[in-house]
DNA sequence: AAAAAAG
């Protein structure tokens, strides 16, 4: 018992906060005693019918510290036909299903009604869930909008307002939809607001919102533990040269390796890499923001479930989604932003545990890792030799390293329009090693029925894969115009949606400020 | 150079 930091205080159990039993048998049943820093500094205060403003990482037992103390003050009086008693708002779907699943599991000995809004799913159902008269409302601000002016839903009656996750609500340019929601909400309302960090722009918001709030700040205590080591991993700035990078990283890594998230930049890279992933027999799902919604979340359940051991994601993956246990992060890309980075290295060494994150750069990638090192505060380690040390292919051009005497094309300009046809270059990726998406799918069962063992093996198998493949050319050219189909995880929606308001960044704070998350001070030992 | 959220 030398540096044992516990005090008293973590002693203290959910049976101390003031829970109703109700909900108190739910949480037991769930298995918790011991509340985290979060909800017992903000359980007791949100049962007083006080305001919170509650600043804390994801991953700190966040979501609980409103939802149980809202259970418990709802078991007073019972919802009217489209006006729900409290709302909570969400920046995306899946956090707001989440959400959801956290009233089922601790509300299930109340009789509750939940409405969940969201996008991407039929209106009828959530119409009708708004119109029996909702106690807990959760949603996403675009669709709650919807439903408002189309008359369907009242938000006067509305006794408790939470904002989760507002800087990303920030982030995401919906700071004014926020403010038009707050304002539509009676001002004798209960609001629970919470944020990780506290750039100027949630200050002035929470100035505006909240009366005389509590503040609960415990990114420190909540990740005293995190241990997160973090590695840089050199490699050829192509396309195919940062697949393999990835799959000799992620089998060199393989006892160690219970899951992972792999997170691209772009949608389309998401996409691309799945396939590949798959074509390799990586058991992987794709989740980005424009797959059809059903598919993001069987993606997201498979994953959670362990039936996907690898899930190629999108930034929509990198806050706030709680999934846990997740032993690496790969970082197909680096972020752009260096706050990124750390939201998406976060998804691992949660809860105590130790996680393991390795980020895949290229040349042009140096000032993005400077930016992030300097939020960080560290030097990250290069996992095999730095840059200086890559094999050479930023002044070849383009045709495929491996691919030996593939003929150079003559008209090697571009010219197909984004969405039609693939690039010229990616035809020349697959002759050398990599296939068309839609080959992939096609031939997708055929390659999980083998077994995996050696190399040799894959290698033949690759070798078939590759002379499958060109006989499948036009075939699968053909459907390169086909409607997509559930599971599909191209993006499906045009990106030409008005773009909204969004909140600029005008004082000249960089990252996190004076708000770093704590557990960024605790990095790999260089 | 991106992603996310309304249809």
């Amino acid at each position: 018992m030398s540096s044992d930091t516990t005090t008293a205080q973590e002693a203290l159990t959910f049976a101390d906060l003031g829970l109703s039993p109700k909900v108190l048998s739910a949480v037991t049943d769930a298995g918790y005693t011991e509340p985290t820093p979060i909800q017992a500094g903000a359980i007791p205060h949100a049962l007083l019918g006080k305001d919170v403003l509650g600043i804390a990482q994801t991953g700190t037992g966040k979501t609980a510290s409103f939802v149980l103390p809202m259970l418990t003050r709802l078991e007073k009086g019972r919802a009217r036909a489209r006006m729900p008693r409290t709302l909570i708002l969400e920046p995306t779907r899946e956090l707001a299903a989440q959400v959801e699943e956290n009233f089922v599991k601790y509300g299930k000995n109340h009789k509750l009604n939940i409405a969940l809004l969201i996008g991407g799913v039929s209106f009828d159902e959530q119409d009708k869930k708004l119109e029996r008269g909702a106690d807990v409302l959760i949603a996403t601000p675009g669709r709650l909008l919807d439903h408002r002016e189309r008359g369907k839903l009242l938000l006067n009656g509305v006794e408790i307002l939470v904002i989760d996750e507002a800087d990303r609500m920030l982030d995401m340019g919906f700071i004014p939809d926020i403010e038009r929601i707050c304002e539509m909400i009676p001002f004798t309302r209960q609001t629970l607001f919470f944020s990780a960090t506290m750039p100027p722009e949630i200050t002035k918001l929470t100035e505006k919102f909240l009366h005389a709030p509590v503040r609960v700040e415990v990114s420190k205590a909540a990740s005293a533990a995190t241990n997160i080591t973090q590695r840089l991993v050199k490699s050829g700035s192509k396309p195919w040269d940062k697949r393999e990078t990835l799959r000799n990283l992620i089998r060199a890594e393989d006892a160690e390796l219970k899951n992972a998230i792999i997170f691209c930049n772009r949608k389309i890279e998401v996409s691309e890499l799945f396939r590949s992933l798959l074509k390799y027999d990586f058991d992987a799902g794709a989740l980005h923001g424009d797959m059809d919604q059903r598919a993001r979340m069987q993606m997201l359940a498979n994953f959670r479930d362990g039936k996907l051991r690898y899930l190629v994601a999108s930034d929509v993956a990198a806050r706030g989604l709680d999934i846990p246990d997740v032993s690496h992060v790969f970082n197909y890309d680096v972020p752009i932003h260096a706050e990124d980075y750390v939201h998406r290295i976060g998804r691992t060494g949660r809860a105590g545990r130790s996680g393991k994150s390795f980020t895949i750069a290229t040349k042009s990638d140096t000032k993005y890792i400077d930016a992030i090192e300097r939020l960080i505060g560290t030097k990250i380690e290069w996992h095999d030799g730095d840059l200086s040390t890559v094999v050479a292919s930023e002044g070849e051009d383009e045709a495929p390293r491996r691919g030996k005497g593939a003929p150079r094309r003559a008209g090697r300009k571009d010219d197909s329009k984004d969405r039609g046809e693939r690039k010229p270059r990616d035809r020349h990726a697959k002759r050398s090693e990599e296939v068309a998406p839609e080959a992939v799918r096609d031939e997708q069962p055929v390659v999980a029925e083998a077994a995996v063992a050696d190399i040799g093996e894959r290698r033949a198998r690759k070798e078939s894969i590759r002379s499958e493949n060109t006989e499948r050319k036009v075939s699968s050219d053909r459907n390169e115009q086909r409607a997509p189909e559930r599971g599909d995880t191209r993006p499906q929606r045009d990106n030409n949606r008005p773009a909204r308001h969004r909140q600029e960044d005008n004082d000249g704070t960089v990252g996190f400020g004076d708000d770093m998350p704590a557990f960024m001070r605790i990095v790999a030992k260089v």
